[in-house]
DNA sequence: CTGCGTGCAAATGGTTTGCATCCAC
DNA sequence: GTGGATGCAAACCATTTGCACGCAG
């Protein structure tokens, strides 16, 4: 789990694939949905290999995997640290537009945590869901 | 799903206990850790019930899920939303000591979204993971 | 050539659910 | 007495993993 980067990094066309259909998309799609779009360019690719490359990607900060409060994790393109807006109805995830003033900590406050980033998410329900719900 | 008022609500011993326990800790425990705290008092209890009323208590605001990084789901005896530091390591979740300014969203930012309101975490090495880690 | 990456399928593990029974109101 | 709540166990479903083969370097 640590950072290792002593070993060769191959580029497979998989690999390639993932990265490049999840740059594309301003959605933050779950590991399902990237199976699906990269399914339509690589046919015989599996759900597996898209685990381990959203993983890899994410391990080495290349995409970013927001956890966020729903059940599967969704991936995002852009590495950077950006707030989220979730729908708690439906899952859906998208950027926020507003910029927002990132909170961030003192060394002092950190209680000895290190590497420290922080994750921002509003949570509410989405104009779609709120007009199903009633 | 949607918030229904309408219905009997009932204080069984299981319910009291896993809230009486969840509100007695300062740690953010799993289902199964409240699983077992409350199993110390009403051995007979089932998993299933812990989580029923986990569920139960995180609907009506009682108590606060925390979606966050991990896989696991954790559960927060405060109701107020709060900033949280998240070891990304061991997956160990404290509340953060030092007053944040929790950012808000104005109206015409929040992009149609209702009920609004912001997680802020935290993710970084807590000082035990990064001393076993060297 | 080497050994990292893949496809496939089975295994895992947290969470949910169906059903008969129980008990709070 | 009645319907919400429980215990138990099976079902779910996202994610992970073992293994033999394939291909990038």
């Amino acid at each position: 789990m640590a950072i290792e980067s002593n070993k060769t990094v191959r580029l497979s066309r998989q690999r390639e694939t993932i990265l490049a259909e999840l740059r594309k998309v301003k959605t933050h799609p779950t590991a399902d949905e990237v199976y699906d779009m990269v399914r339509r360019i690589l046919p015989r690719i599996s759900l597996g290999t898209v685990y381990r490359n959203l993983d890899f990607l994410s391990s080495r900060g290349v995409v970013l995997r927001l956890g966020g409060a729903g059940t599967q994790k969704r991936f995002d393109g852009t590495p950077e640290p950006h707030p989220h807006l979730r729908c708690s109805e439906c899952g859906r995830v998208e950027d926020l537009m507003a910029p927002i003033h990132l909170p961030s900590l003192a060394a002092e406050e950190a209680m000895g945590y290190t590497s420290l980033r922080c994750d921002v998410e509003f949570v509410g329900i989405c104009p779609m869901c709120a007009n199903s719900k009633m």
